[in-house]
DNA sequence: TCAAAAATGAGAATGATTATCATTTTTATT
DNA sequence: AATAAAAATGATAATCATTCTCATTTTTGA
């Protein structure tokens, strides 16, 4: 995506309104009637390449999300899912980026933090099932 | 599956044989002629259902892998998954209980080890793609 | 203005997985 | 051993996200 297009502009606009959530493919159509889907997928797929989006996976054989990066703001982030009721946690602190230098220096593997996800549950629903 | 079948003890005694490898479904089939795929996904089903069988998800959008779990010799771990060449890598360390704990009692939530992989780059396909 | 490069759009194709449903097998109970 | 209920099977169709195709249109730099 060399060329600067009428819908990379508005899809980058819409993206950034919506920095704070995690839109699939279908939610974007949805806002931005008239990108048909071949394209969204294209465009996307550049963002994301370009580094301007993030791509996550929620659920193995489910749509992906997206998110705008603000480099200024937005950092790395695990996601926590609660297996009970689907809840989803951005989880971003110290402790989980020193996690990341540990398994990358001592044991030289490095995580791709946009696929990982932790599965668990959440606080509510602990007290719930207390 | 309540029941037993010739197929269910065929695919067992088949995975139990292959515990050190991840299949696909698709390898599963291969291997052991004679199970239509409907039959054999359902059977997978009920293996992962049942904690006999682990699910893999290596790449988003393609077939997923299973291993068989020897509850004797397995202990709770996090699986490094290489996105590259498939290696799959047992992580324990003093470091993942930590974050482990600090998520428990720092941000209420309870991770559910055994549904969680790290996907990433190991060490090899590191320097190799340098 | 013009040609090359890139992007588009509509629809088909792909590929893994799930659903359907009539048939067959397994099991526990007479 | 006979039988009926429960479960599993197998062939095929359906689903669903994503990718591909290809002729057409748009963008860009020369």
């Amino acid at each position: 995506m060399k060329y600067k297009t009428k819908h990379k502009t508005e899809l980058i606009e819409f993206l950034k309104k919506n920095e704070d959530k995690h839109l699939t493919i279908h939610e974007i159509q949805r806002s931005l009637k008239g990108i048909p889907q071949a394209t969204l997928y294209r465009l996307m797929d550049s963002l994301v390449e370009s580094g301007q989006v993030r791509k996550y996976f929620i659920e193995p054989n489910s749509s992906c999300c997206f998110q705008y990066v603000d480099s200024e703001h937005c950092h790395e982030h695990f996601h926590l899912i609660c297996k009970k009721c689907g809840k989803l946690i951005h989880l971003e602190c110290d402790e989980v980026d020193h996690l990341l230098q540990h398994i990358k220096y001592d044991h030289g593997f490095e995580i791709d933090v946009s696929k990982v996800n932790f599965y668990g549950e959440c606080e509510e629903c602990r007290k719930e099932a207390k």
